[in-house]
RNA sequence: GUGGGUGUAGUUCAGUUGGUAGAGCCCCUGAUUGUGGUUCAGGUGGUCGCCGGUUCAAGCCCGGUCACCCACCCCA
């Protein structure tokens, strides 16, 4: 029986050239982080189920995940996010000193059908405030999440930044007259919004406030709203505290300079742990359905590990689906995609000249040239195309010990000829 | 889990109402050339995803199956 030669369904395999893609983004991810003075950290990929069941999700956990019985039989699973495990480390730190500022390029697990930006074995990009409930937390994370999109030079006019808040939302819809147990049902209906035409969507909505088009139109009027300046809006929510905090923390938006950040209501996040403010970051092209990166507030997730009480925001950005986006908008630089593998590479015309061609290989190496050395014994025209196929622009023959080196640049067809002492001269 | 689409050379694809398989790129050889690229000539390469059915005859029609892609669900 042969083999197949393609990896299990949805896993990852990247070629060179592809990986130098994925790599420049995490690197940049991890750039910005760095410039933020948040810390990397790590942690593991095989965790108890248990840590998933309680706050993630049902969907989650019950059909979405790699999970199996170890032969120790314990429930475990190949982790589909990151931050309860990260939850548990700043738990069980004795002493820690709060706030603390991380992040992580960590592999994670989803069962899912693969399509366009999904697929089975991803990187998930996480950062993460822990320890500060005061709303310059939320606003760190986003001036990084902002920074990051500068750095990979996307204008502001192809990405927007939506954000909202749990517990406002949850204040609003039960003063929309929303019943508490349709709450739910009416969420999952705002989080659709998009997706579906306006009076279809109104028909459904309408079918989630239990029929009642007074309170229907109240919600609707509530995902319409574009600001919490909104008079309307205002009236509502007269003496809220969460609405108080949505007012505060709009001002912080807007006083800060971030001008893709803008309020929308109807931004939920489908993670069960969020309480406060949530936020997501979303192609405005339409080329990349999904949101490319979504984050927020969490109270009660450290709590779970014992009695500390200890908030947390961050968010987590999917790298393949940024790379796509990137792609999409030709972000990707030429540098990056068609990088040369050296700077210079050694043809060896003969058998002969193999050991002086590893000679001159090394003195170049030492003095931090990057240097490929022909391996294939072809002709010296095979060689030539080697080294363009690698986008290497510079060939020296190797000959004789003590003669002369020729370097040709094979843009110009210029040749060089001189010392080792010249030749290293004129490649650094 | 639900729905739609596609499987033909290494790759991207064409293949007419059923009549024994084609192109570009890549690769290989030779010529040309400033030892590369450029240009020219030639060449290798396919159980048409798999199994069955209809037919004198199936890449094409029918049934099944597998794989992949896209969308939904959910989410990065």
């Amino acid at each position: 029986m042969t083999l197949s030669t393609k990896p299990l369904s949805g896993m990852r395999q990247r070629l060179p050239h592809e990986f130098r893609v994925e790599k420049y983004v995490v690197e940049t991810l991890s750039l910005s982080s760095l410039n933020a003075g948040f810390e990397e950290y790590d942690c593991p990929l095989i965790e108890p189920l248990s840590l998933f069941a309680a706050k993630s999700g049902g969907e989650l956990v019950g059909r979405q995940s790699y999970n199996f019985v170890d032969r120790g039989k314990r429930e475990v699973i190949l982790r589909p996010e990151v931050t309860p495990s990260l939850a548990r480390m700043i738990a069980a730190q004795g002493e820690l000193q709060l706030p603390v500022r991380w992040f992580s390029s960590p592999l994670c697990y989803r069962y899912e059908r693969p399509q366009r930006g999904r697929v089975r074995e991803f990187v998930q990009f996480n950062l993460d405030i822990l320890g500060s409930e005061n709303l310059a937390a939320e606003l760190e994370v986003i001036l990084v999440l902002q920074d990051i999109m500068k750095s990979f030079n996307a204008p502001s006019s192809i990405y927007r930044i939506g954000w909202s808040s749990r517990r406002f939302m949850a204040e609003a819809l039960s003063r929309c007259g929303v019943e508490p147990e349709s709450a739910p049902g009416v969420f999952s209906a705002i989080d659709k919004r998009d997706k579906m035409k306006e009076d279809a969507w109104y028909t459904f909505l309408l079918g989630e406030c239990g029929g009642d088009s007074d309170v229907a139109d109240r919600v609707l009027s509530l995902v319409s709203v574009k600001s919490p300046s909104s008079k309307w809006l205002i009236d509502l929510m007269a003496g809220s505290a969460a609405f108080e905090e949505v007012e505060r923390f709009n001002e912080l938006l807007l006083s800060s300079g971030i001008e893709s950040a803008e309020f929308s209501p109807g931004v939920v996040r489908g993670l069960d742990y969020y309480t406060g403010i949530v936020f997501e970051l979303v192609d405005t092209g339409g080329e990349n359905n999904r949101s490319l990166c979504g984050g927020g507030r969490y109270d009660n997730l450290v709590g779970l590990f014992g009695n500390k009480k200890i908030s947390g925001v961050g968010f987590g950005l999917g790298v393949l689906t940024l790379t796509l986006f990137l792609e999409t908008y030709g972000l990707i630089p030429v540098s990056v995609k068609e990088a040369s593998a050296a700077d210079v590479y050694i043809a060896v015309s003969s058998p002969d000249f193999v050991s002086s061609a590893a000679r001159l290989a090394l003195s170049l190496r030492k003095e931090g040239i990057r240097v490929m050395m022909d391996v294939s014994g072809k002709k010296m025209n095979k060689q030539f195309s080697e080294a363009t196929r690698y986008g290497i622009t510079s060939v020296v023959t190797a000959g004789a010990d003590g003669a002369m080196y020729k370097m040709k640049n094979i843009d110009d067809g210029s040749v060089f000829t001189g010392t080792l002492d010249e030749l290293i001269g004129r490649l650094k």
